[in-house]
DNA sequence: CTAGGGTTAG
């Protein structure tokens, strides 16, 4: 803060002389609009000591948290200059935890406001809106018996606060049952109700409370084109948005969403080239929904575009393009997209790092992972999973399983997708003890359930080892019926030892559970002709003809260099 | 010495 140059400003009458408080007016900070005003403004008061005046402090505080600059860095420094902070101060830096999407950090700050304050009708719905973006039912419960107990259940923004709250989480008869002890419903309120009717399909009661309310603003026809887009009824969210008054961007970007969720990536894009206007959360919208998909290639085009003509990207752009790139696994793109985030100083932390992680895998390149992985100081659990799950995949087991037990050591407990990974190491490696011994630490140290794929990796493992009977054993007691890829392992697995036993076994139930597998016949034919029953080999040939199953056409792509 | 802070949609 102290670094801050100050700058001549023409459309600032800062004063030239020394001051007093006097000198510094209330009228004079409240004009700030911009960042670079505040900052202005802000420089000045250093410069004459009147910063640390308890009261303008708390302002600048407010004026860093304002919607139009919203900047939490300087919010929290300058909420750290104020020696006793009012319960004003603390509801403004809550406010601006929450605007930031830090909500986890907003509801620690709340837990320790209390310490010293009693909450008020203005910390409430922040805090409530925390809870709700984090889909913390617990905590917002917690906070509702608080707001009886204070008595503040009376004021209508926290009313509505907490409508929304248990509307986004989940819980919609909670909802209605606030809703229904309020007397004076307003519009916020029902909108409220309406985006959680919506958002879970109870189009009946959401177009009720819609047709009752007596006037009805862009936050209702949008609630419901949002909430039945999101629960799947595309064209009950396209009927209401054509029958609206009048659309905004959020009305587009809601529908975009809704038709790149069901699939309708061909609508969504017509939409997309209607709109008259387009921000970055409707570019997002489109990658991502190209990348959900499968339009790879589309999304990549349409990133480059937006190079080109659209606003700024961010980090929502960045993990959805990455993810594309993933799917395509075309290295040099996936370089030259990490290239510019290095180049725009974007820090590979949180889901980015994830992502980046993920694409160096998948493109094949698990030195830039494992070297992008190192570089990230703060690591989180998706960054350990997505390591270890890229090593597994390229056969560094012990690599892998290394990482795994720094991880623990680090204090970090293994998921469900983290042993997958490791699961996965082991089959690529052959490490058949400790796959087994990995399966069972999962279950019986971390009380993880078994997913059908921690089978399926287990299963895979023995096979490859040749523990046949083990591995049709485990087909045979697990809890759910076997996928595809179970029999294939036990298929292949047989085929390689010479059993011919398992391996018709194995065949049959994969032609029950998946007709057209291809593999399927090939590896059988293969397994009896090493055993030399060619009798049968020629009744598989035949089977195949007759159920017209034909190999695939083999195809590989490779990656086309552009001059740039 | 004051006044300042909060709710619903992508």
């Amino acid at each position: 803060m102290e670094t801050l140059k100050l700058s001549p400003s023409n459309s600032l009458p800062l004063p030239q002389q020394p001051v007093s408080l006097q000198t510094l007016p209330f009228s004079l900070l409240q004009s700030c609009k911009t960042q670079e005003e505040v900052l202005k403004v802000h420089a000045f008061s250093l410069r004459t000591g009147t910063f640390h005046h308890p009261f303008i402090s708390s302002r600048f505080l407010a004026l860093y948290a304002r919607p139009q600059v919203n900047n939490l860095d300087y919010a929290r420094s300058v909420f750290q200059l104020i020696h006793k902070p009012d319960l004003v101060s603390w509801n403004v830096l809550l406010k601006c935890y929450v605007e930031n999407q830090r909500s986890h950090d907003a509801v620690s700050l709340f837990y320790e406001l209390v310490h010293d304050f009693t909450p008020d009708v203005f910390t409430l719905p922040s805090v409530i809106k925390g809870c709700a973006r984090l889909n913390a039912i617990q905590e917002g419960k917690q906070v509702h018996g608080m707001v009886l107990k204070i008595g503040c259940g009376l004021d209508k923004y926290v009313q509505s606060s907490l409508v929304s709250m248990y509307s986004k989480c989940g819980e919609i008869s909670s909802a209605r049952k606030v809703f229904e002890q309020i007397g004076v419903k307003d519009l916020v309120l029902c909108n409220s109700l309406i985006d959680g009717y919506a958002r879970c399909g109870e189009v009946e009661f959401a177009l009720q409370v819609f047709d009752e309310m007596p006037e009805r603003d862009l936050f209702s026809w949008t609630a419901l084109v949002d909430g039945f887009s999101k629960c799947g009824r595309i064209e009950l969210a396209r009927d209401i948005f054509d029958r609206m008054p009048s659309r905004n961007m959020v009305s587009w970007n809601a529908l975009i969403n809704g038709y790149m969720k069901s699939g309708g990536f061909v609508i969504a894009r017509q939409l997309f080239d209607e709109m008259p206007t387009r921000d970055i959360i409707t570019w997002n919208s489109m990658i991502a929904g190209y990348e959900f998909n499968g339009r790879f290639m589309d999304a990549l085009y349409l990133f480059l575009t937006l190079l080109k003509e659209g606003p700024v990207p961010n980090h929502t752009t960045l993990v959805a393009v990455l993810a594309a790139v993933s799917g395509l696994a075309i290295l040099g793109k996936g370089k030259w997209i990490h290239s510019l985030m290095v180049k725009s100083g974007v820090e590979p932390e949180g889901v980015l790092g994830t992502s980046l992680i993920n694409m160096y895998s998948k493109c094949g390149s698990v030195e830039s992972a494992l070297t992008v992985f190192r570089s990230i100081s703060r690591k989180k659990l998706g960054h350990w999973d997505a390591i270890i799950v890229g090593l597994g995949m390229h056969g560094m087991a012990n690599h892998a399983i290394g990482l795994f037990s720094e991880m623990r050591r680090c204090g970090l407990k293994p998921h469900a997708i983290t042993f997958l990974g490791v699961l996965n190491a082991c089959s690529h490696a052959g490490l058949v003890d400790l796959g087994r011994q990995y399966f069972n630490m999962m279950v019986r140290k971390n009380g993880i359930v078994p997913a059908v794929e921690h089978y399926a990796s287990l299963i895979d493992i023995l096979c490859r080892a040749g523990n046949l009977e083990e591995a049709k054993d485990i087909t045979e007691s697990m809890p759910m019926q076997p996928n595809k890829n179970i029999w294939m392992s036990l298929l292949s697995g047989s085929r390689n030892f010479g059993n011919v036993k398992i391996g018709e076994y194995a065949a049959q139930r994969l032609i029950e559970v998946a007709p057209d597998t291809i593999g399927c016949y090939v590896m059988l034919s293969d397994m009896y002709a090493a055993a030399g029953k060619w009798d049968k080999v020629s009744w598989v040939r035949e089977m195949m003809r007759k159920r017209r199953i034909q190999n695939d056409l083999g195809s590989s792509c490779i990656e086309q260099r552009h001059a740039s």
